[in-house]
Order: C-alpha cells, then structure tokens, then sequence
DNA sequence: GAGTTCTTTTCGAGTAATTAGAAATGAGGC
DNA sequence: GCCTCATTTCTAATTACTCGAAAAGAACTC
C-alpha cells in the first residue's frame, strides 16, 4: 500500500494548529501562506475527511482532526527519530552492543549503568546476556559480545578490575548447621546440601561450588539458589550485595564458618576487541566503570 | 525540525529488500528502475549513511541498514494506519465511543464485547465510564456518554432490555446471620452491618442498599463491597456473577433470608441520541447485544 | 579470457508536484 | 459600509521526480 499523504503535509497540519493559523504556520515553516494552503488541501483530499474548519477568521480542528493531529505528531516524531539514529550510525556508533554480565555482578549498577548509557544515546540498543562463569567468557571469545563482565578474564583478552563482589556462606536460620552452634569445619558442610549455580558454558563447564559437598545441587540461575537457601534447602556461598535484605530481616544467617566464611571475587571488564570497538561500545564501558567507583 | 527523507524512499528501501534487488523493487511499485536508484541515493544522501552495498550483483543491507529498515517498517505502518483511521472517519465513525456501564454489569461479557467492538474497528477508541445507579444516567443525561448500560431509563430516554442481573443476600460463613441457622427476617438483618455501594450520581445520589439497616457502611467500588464481605465484615446483595467463585469455594455463603434473598435487576442499553449516533456507537452497541443472548 | 547475460548506475529529457506572489474572497471590527 | 486581517484561488516558475537509453559491473558460459 502506497501512503497518500506525505509527512510534509502532516507537518504542515500541525504548524496550523500550533500557530494558530495559516499565517504563522508559513511563517514557521518558511514557506508562503498560499503553500500552506495547499499543503492542507492536499492532506484533506488524500485523506478525504475534513480537518481543518474556518470559524470566522479562524482555523479550528474538526474532530477527525484533533484525532489524526494527535496521531501524525507521533509520525512525525517517529520519522525525526529514525534519522537522528541514521545520524549516530553516520557518525559510527553501532546499532546495537551486546554485554556479557556475570550474574555476580550486582543489578542495581547494571541497571544503572544501562540507564546512563540510554540517556547518552537514545539510539543504540543494548543486548544483555547474562551468563555464569566460563559462559561469560564463552561468548566474548565466539564474538558473540562485545562487551563482557567476568570473573576469569580469558586468555589473550585483557581485563580491567571493576568491582570485588563479595561471597557469604548463609543458610536458613533453622537450618541443622546453624544448630551446632560452633565453628563450623568442611566435614560438617560435607554432610549437608551445598547449592552451586550451573555454568552457562558449554565447553568446559565447571560448576560454581569449590568444595565437594556430599550432596550437591546444581541450578541454573542465581536468584533460585538465593530462593533454595532461604527455603532450607541447602547452604551456600551467594554475593552480599543480593542477600542484603534477607540477612538483614532475618530469613537467612552467615554461617560460622572455622574459616573461608567470606570469598571475594573480583570482576573484570573486557573488551571483545578494545581497538574495533565502536563509540557506544566505549560509552557503556564508561557508564559501567562510573557505576563501580574506586573499589 | 523538518525530516530529510520521505516515505517513499523509505518505501523503496523495503522494496529492494524485500523483492530483492533493484529490479524487483521496481517491479513491485510499478516505478522504474532507474526511479528506485535515485529514490535509494536521494535517502542514503539524506540520512549520511550507507543503507545498501552491491555485494557482486546482490543489493545487500549494511549494519546500519539493516536496523534503519527495521525501525522504518514501523513508520511506514504507523503512516498507512492513519490513513485507515481517517478512512473511517471519512465513513462517519466517531473517533471516541464513550460507553457509561454500570458496574453490576458482568465484566466478561463487557470485555468481550469491547474485544469484538476492537476487531470490526482497528481505530475507533472506547472510553469507559463505570458508575453507579443515578451516576451511569447522569453521564447519559450530561452529554458525556454516547452509549450507557443502566438499571433505570431516564427520563425522555428509550432503553432496550440488555439482561438481568441476580444478586444474591450472602455473608461469610462465619457471620453471625449465618449462626442463627434459621429463615433470616428483616428485624435480624436490622441488627447487622449492611454493605451498600454508593451512587456515583452527583445530583441526587441514592445509596444501592434498600433497607434501613441499623449500621449502614457505603464503598465506592463494588470490588470492595465483595472484598469486604468475603472478610465477614458484613452482609450484602451481590450480584452472583462477580461471586460465583467465592461461592463455591465457600468464602461466601447466600443467606437463608425468609423472603427476598434473590433480586434481579433488569439492565437496558441506552442511546444518548438514538438518531444522531455514529456507525461506530451502533456497532458497539450491537456487540454488546451480541454478548447477552437472549435473556 | 572474450562474449553473454543480468543487474545497477548514470545521463538527459520530460513530467508532475511544490512553491511563491498577486489578486480575489470572506469575516470581523469600527 | 468600509477597513483590516486572514485565507483561498490563480498563475507562473521552480524544483523534484520519473523514465528510457546508454554505460558500467559482475557473474557465468564456452
């Protein structure tokens, strides 16, 4: 189908009603008045419905027109941004980067990175996947990020620190282990279910646990493993930044461990290709960077 | 700000992608071949970027083109859409259909009528009024409503019966009413908390309980009048539609009322102005009949 | 590797649409 | 009733678009 209408003629449209009249309107769009006039008269015919009203020396919108009027200024807005994206591409800026994010990696500086990185460039999507431990890496060296937060920054690639994430050994408050009430050693966490999130990587996968409880579960998303432990299910080593509030209203407890309570591990950011990198690629490293300040 | 390209060079763009090459695009839009050529340069030119690359004798997308086709499907979507919208204004349908549906009205089959109301009309928008009593007449009577489902016809207006609805005495199962095991009179329901939903009406409001009840609480909402039963805060008649569930589950019980347990009140279609209302005030209308078979 | 075929690009001329100024029309204000 | 302000109509000119023909590129054939 084949628009009858051009989007000058739209603009025009909206210049009558914004300035109030033919007059401002040409005035507006540096064009004669009589162009104008044209311009309406055309739009009306291809559309075959009214919009515009003479009330004495006045041009008042029909119905029909406040409707459309409302609708083409969203037209127009839509087209006008199409091509300040053309204008970012123009001046090189990808369409789209894609961020490989540990899940480790705390969401509330993701999401505000993210939202910094959006108000920099309205235009550049961003592709998030998140992944765990050698599936971050996995995707940076298949090229299929451009971008990556990880824990072990692969080899030939290079890794700048960015934030220390920080690992407590919890569990429910009534769990058995808690109920020892001493010191706890591996072989007391040996005889009970250890929660470890799954390795998203598909060729050489490792899982999350270090130590070979005898029971260990396997899940794939952090946030179950967060769910498990504060169900009884199991204990585990989960970053601070995610169990904040359930430490703090009590539905889960620091285990007390002899030693190794705490873990920390640091997150890098790489580049996929730090000399090819396009400008929005380059933007939210920044914003990512600003969102981890010196720690 | 005035938009550099047009949307028939967006048009060609989809053309060449889409019969690809040059040839079919020109093929598909009856212009000529050389006329496509131009279209694409004049909108590469505008936009300063390169949208196409001849891949040996393949028009194939750059980056950057790929993702301005994208976004320009919708443009041109958007533009054709209203386009049909004024098609129908052209034909006489009102831009709005305000409806006033009094709230005993079932929500399912109002929900389905606004759904078949959508299919016969892409453009036509619904504005709903939900009221009570005097409140849906008022809405007619004032010029705010085109359309109005009512329990009473006012005055100069001329309903058609639309359907009946049951409401029911009911109460918790625990409520006091219900422990007196016995045919309830009006003295017994005198003692109790009656639940009533107030008349949404401005001019003369009249509260939708019927009897003097010694403690009378009036709600705004006919969802807190059902939330507030099912809480044992008191009794009501409640139309046996919106409880049917709470029902059977037992969270309501009807009240075993001498006389009078069951009320039905009759609900009538009104047009504000049967003569003057627009095709797409009749279509709702009929789908609204549509949804109440013969009852 | 020269010719053939298929395709896009360039060129030049013709055509349709847009533009602006002048004149005409219409609607208040005095 | 006449003056003023605003829009519409008319006409001429400019601009942008369109087309066919010819040129240029790229793959395919022999």
């Amino acid at each position: 189908m084949r628009p009858r209408v051009t989007l000058e003629q739209w603009r025009m449209l909206q210049a009558v009603v914004d300035h109030d009249g033919y007059a401002g309107a040409a005035e507006a769009l540096s064009k004669s008045v009589s162009t104008v006039s044209y311009g309406i008269r055309r739009l009306e015919a291809g559309l075959g419905v009214a919009l515009l009203e003479m009330q004495g020396r006045r041009a008042v919108l029909t119905t029909a027109g406040r409707e459309l009027l409302r609708r083409s200024r969203y037209l127009l807005d839509e087209a006008l941004a199409i091509e300040r994206a053309a204008g970012m591409l123009a001046k090189g800026w990808e369409p789209v980067v894609r961020l490989a994010v540990e899940v480790i990696f705390p969401q509330e500086r993701l999401l505000a990175s993210l939202d910094a990185f959006a108000s920099v460039t309205g235009t550049t999507r961003v592709e998030l996947i998140e992944s765990v431990l050698s599936g971050t890496n996995e995707q940076l060296v298949a090229g299929k990020a451009d971008l990556a937060i990880t824990a072990m920054v692969p080899q030939g690639f290079l890794g700048e620190p960015l934030t220390t994430v920080e690992f407590i050994a919890v569990a429910h408050p009534e769990h058995p282990l808690h109920a020892l009430s001493r010191p706890l050693t591996q072989r007391d966490l040996r005889q009970h279910r250890q929660l470890v999130v799954r390795d998203s990587g598909l060729r050489e996968p490792r899982d999350a646990g270090w130590l070979g409880a005898e029971q260990r579960w396997t899940v794939s998303h952090l946030a179950t493993s967060v769910e498990a432990v504060a169900r009884g299910m199991g204990f585990a080593w989960l970053p601070r930044h995610r169990i904040a509030g359930l430490l703090a209203d009590g539905q889960l407890q620091p285990l007390p461990l002899a030693e190794g309570a705490l873990r920390h591990v640091e997150l890098y950011l790489v580049f996929a290709d730090r000399e090819d990198a396009g400008p929005a690629a380059r933007a939210l490293a920044d914003c990512l960077r600003r969102s981890c300040p010196a720690d």
